[in-house]
DNA sequence: CTGAAAGCGCTTACAG
DNA sequence: CTGAAAGCGCTTACAG
């Protein structure tokens, strides 16, 4: 008997119909237990379809049934521990639903509508408000989004679950502050023109503290040496598409570091973007010979997988991104099956304390 | 006018051949920009489709011509870095042949056949042995693997691009005595009983230098306090699936650190399993007091993207994850394109030094 | 209990 | 240059 192999064509039901000498519905039904088939007839397809190893065409059931059960994760930076954790929170919640979650980061949007899922998630407020404006108009394929609560204008109103970056960053500062720090900078890997959040609850917060000498304490990684004007429009050209630039934070935290040491600062703690820029900013410091938390105390956001694997622990302010997975993936199953759903919801945050922050108070 | 909402079907080759007063033909070759179409209903179809914001309906055109151009990655640990940078490789190879790399890390491989794809890399031996265990009969979809030098028996041969680690154990080895290393311990997450090849190279090479007391240089993480037998009884029972672990790299990290400190060792240097593992293992000294490389020295594979956000960087074995990745996704294209392929192709092997090796030389 | 038929949305050789 | 027809692999209501 011949072996199956690449080379040959793969079985299908009308195959097995002949060999069983009956109609393709009778070993549908059969294959798929529904409706009458005759016992020995039934035997006798289920056994020439193990035979023969059968497997059904995915696509052409999707075809059929309209719905594939899968949904798929846009998301460009798979670096960032913190979408990986989003990722896996996505996939636990969707299993439960019967759901597959796909898992994209190709350079561009061109060919997302060609992925044969039920639905999209975006990974942030930029990507949805690109997507809207680029799909817009045939808004058929159900999408959600994650946000960071960043000011984005979405031609179409894309569901969002959000982390706000905002609070987070007040709460942030609060931290610090009951623990003794007034001189508190901010690390970001964007110029203080974007419409960060972070950098824009930092700047109205501290500016109080600073007054004019505020943009000492900002390291904003970008063209830092550009006037603001300048800093925006280069800015524009190279970053506002947000597929053209590789984020590496890692390096981003690095260069944050360099500055602090260079500028000499006198602040005592940091507020860093993100666990990712933190993580460089910190090994790059302790490569300089300056010590966390006791030369410098850093926050950062996000409370990812990877704090512990570094030393010290670091201190965050987050949600939990499991949790902001599983929102994210039962928001858009929803939309795909007709539910209500509610258009933004937003997770609580939290403090998870490491050993990054120096508690000021005790210095008496 | 109405405008579309999701409620709305989504718009055909048919609908739009209906307004232009055409058959459904004529639309295809104008869409398609193939045959013969009059300019004047060419016009009319190509701005009915914009207005409408038509889009061609992916799973009926995959169903139609056979092929998707999209293939999959199939890696339930995406925390790992090492696998973010093997699918980064993948997108960059895969984009200049037309493919889109999608990603999935669901629990089992119940659903694999689901996905719509041409083909599946998977990242590792053991996977690809109990895919080809599963559905060997049925062997259609192009399937290659990453291999890192394990032993595992494929009933059927799938093609593989090596990362060979006996090899690069020996080369972790030669490189620590280069250093002035004597007693070089090993850290892994697996029991010695495991057929992992850098276990296995370590214990070949290592055993005449420590004879009987080989295992107490030994920090294999499970079951350390059970006989072999039993370990290994234990080991098969919840090991042998690799779905029902999670990997969790970063614990065994610290576990291994605790152990290296409880048995208040005499060795120099450890080589450690993978980076994830190395980076859990050294916060996890440093936490304890313990300085790399000044007190212990640590080598470790994969030299993943993350080696420099640590302090101190760690000296890898290793090769270009991301070079890994764009062989396996040539390699697995030229399979469904038919083309001529080598089963099996190794990849150089280099040393990146980092910071994490002391040179006891130096030390008269 | 069974099978012919229509259909999911598209393509393409072929007769006009 | 055009359109009816067959087909990709499956499902399901319906007449027997």
């Amino acid at each position: 008997m011949k072996l199956p192999s690449t080379d040959d064509k793969k079985i299908t039901r009308k195959d097995i119909a002949e060999m069983a000498g009956v109609s393709v519905s009778v070993v549908s039904r059969a294959l798929n237990n529904s409706g009458y088939v005759e016992q020995g007839k039934k035997q006798k397809i289920l056994s020439l379809a193990k035979q023969y190893g059968y497997t059904p065409h995915p696509v052409a059931m999707t075809l059929q049934q309209v719905r594939s059960r899968q949904i798929l994760f846009f998301c460009k930076d798979m670096q960032n521990p913190f979408n990986v954790d989003l990722y896996y929170g996505m996939i636990e919640a969707a299993q439960l639903r019967g759901y597959l979650v796909l898992f994209n980061a190709a350079i561009n949007f061109d060919r997302i509508r060609d992925i044969m899922v039920d639905g999209i998630i975006l990974q942030n407020d930029r990507l949805a408000s690109i997507y809207a404006e680029q799909y817009g108009k045939n808004y058929f394929l159900p999408v959600v989004a994650a946000s960071f609560g960043n000011q984005e204008k979405n031609a179409v109103s894309i569901p969002i679950v959000e982390f706000d970056m905002y609070e987070a960053c007040i709460r942030a500062i609060e931290y610090l502050r009951k623990n003794g720090h007034r001189n508190i900078a901010y690390a970001g890997p964007y110029p203080r023109t974007d419409n960060n959040a972070r950098s824009i609850a930092w700047q109205n917060t501290m500016r109080n503290v600073f007054k004019d000498r505020l943009y000492d304490y900002f390291y904003g990684i970008h063209y830092s040496e550009l006037g603001p004007m300048e800093e925006l429009k280069k800015f524009r050209a190279d970053y506002m598409n947000p597929f053209s630039v590789e984020e590496t934070y890692f390096e981003k935290g690095k260069i944050a570091a360099n500055l602090i040491v260079q500028r000499n600062t006198d602040a005592t703690a940091v507020i860093c973007f993100n666990d990712e820029m933190a993580f460089g900013m910190i090994a790059q410091l302790q490569r300089m010979g300056v010590r966390v938390p006791d030369d410098i105390s850093v926050v950062s956001f996000d409370c990812t997988n990877q704090r512990d694997a570094h030393y010290p622990t670091l201190t965050d302010i987050g949600v939990n991104p499991r949790y902001q997975g599983e929102r994210l993936a039962n928001l858009l199953i929803d939309k795909i099956e007709r539910k209500k759903i509610a258009y933004i919801s937003k997770l609580p945050i939290k403090v998870f304390p490491g050993d990054s922050v120096k508690n000021r108070n005790a210095l008496v």
